[in-house]
DNA sequence: TGACATTAGTATCGACATGATACTAATTGC
DNA sequence: GCAATTAGTATCATGTCGATACTAATGTCA
């Protein structure tokens, strides 16, 4: 028989620290959080768990505190070690910034942060693309009502991909996950757009068959 | 990691520790790798990283030496702090023990390792499942060649569910995955089966649309 | 006023995926 | 030979997806 681990009894003593990565859809596409500090660089939210609490509690806190307002979804990404110091990855999503806000960049300008801060970055995009097809966070980004284009508007930004919108809004209908109201809005040019809500609906459990057409990486 | 405020912020101090459950495929269920301790206890495999060692390496290295053999498929679920003790958990998948093993349990026979261990099977046993749709490690976990059957009861203890015959086989010679060999394999009862090789292939990269039929939680 | 651009929303169609059912094929055990 | 068992295929109804093209309602500008 193979020899057991002893168990953990002198484990690796290390500094925790949490890096907080917010993105919003943005005329659809991404932005990240990275307000400038100090000497006029930009750097993400950053900070660690204080004594007993949870990581996700805490990851909240300091995302919070970064950016003043609420988080619509966050969850964790990954851990990384690397000598004393292991950092917790943590992806966040909020609704559209202000048009004034600077400490919002566009994803494709992220090349000041470094390459460390844009690895993480990816990270959390791709987590928050993956997390898309699993939860509904794309209604916490938008407003009680909204529109059916808005609403696709996000979901292209966090996919990173335009999508087709009739099919778009034929999964919708089948999902009966929106309502329709009775109002409409006009955004100065075109056809004014019905306003819809957001129904949370039970599972509908569709079990699928098996997808050989991964990404290789 | 991003640069931190000069005024140097002292993290949280913790020790690291690794849990690894290692899965694998047996009878289209799942068992779960936790041998007996020296009281006779049964547990999952534990150990922390050592100095300058990444956090995949060390999971590695801890699956490999609780194992005693090489370890399929092995990816970072997640990290949980607890006081001053955070815990890594790993997924890992491997080819299904040798019928004498009794270091193996079967996943719906776990309540003995704790409240705690089952959470982290439990997560492990998620996580393995969304991977197996994002990567062929299913074909890892099977010899050279392999009869369609046993790949499809693969998919099944993973995934946990019943999969169609004639889609599942569909699906896998539309996506080119596999090349019939010239052996055929009689397992006593029954017709005998055509063996299979695994083709590597480029991503077919099509890209499907949006799904809105997602897992309350 | 009227043509045009622009955005919203729908209809239709072909291609393809899915799953149920039922069938054929090849082996072992009796 | 015959039933049981497992492998593998054929057919068909249904549903999904994306392209294309269409209608609808607004603002703009000559």
């Amino acid at each position: 028989m193979p020899s057991r681990p002893a168990s953990g009894r002198a484990g690796l003593r290390a500094t925790i620290s949490i890096d907080v990565v917010l993105l919003a859809p943005s005329g659809g596409r991404l932005v990240v959080f990275a307000p400038q500090e100090e000497r006029g660089r930009r750097a993400l939210p950053t900070g660690a768990p204080r004594a007993g609490e949870s990581l996700e509690n805490a990851a909240a806190r300091i995302a919070r505190g970064a950016l003043g307002s609420a988080i619509a979804w966050l969850e964790q990404v990954v851990t990384r070690l690397d000598g004393e110091s292991a950092t917790v990855l943590f992806a966040g999503l909020v609704a559209a910034p202000e048009g004034g806000d600077d400490a919002w960049i566009a994803r494709e300008r992220t090349a000041p942060l470094g390459a460390a801060a844009r690895r993480q970055i990816d990270d959390a995009a791709t987590a928050a693309g993956i997390w898309l097809d699993r939860t509904p966070i794309a209604f916490r980004l938008l407003p009680g009502s909204f529109t059916l284009s808005e609403l696709q508007e996000v979901y292209e930004a966090i996919l990173g991909r335009k999508l087709h919108k009739a099919s778009f809004r034929r999964a919708l209908q089948s999902a009966r996950l929106v309502m329709p109201t009775r109002e409409w809005r006009s955004e100065g040019r075109g056809r004014p757009a019905q306003l819809y809500k957001f129904v949370p609906r039970a599972p509908k459990a569709s079990r699928r068959g098996v997808r050989f057409d991964w990404l290789m990486s």
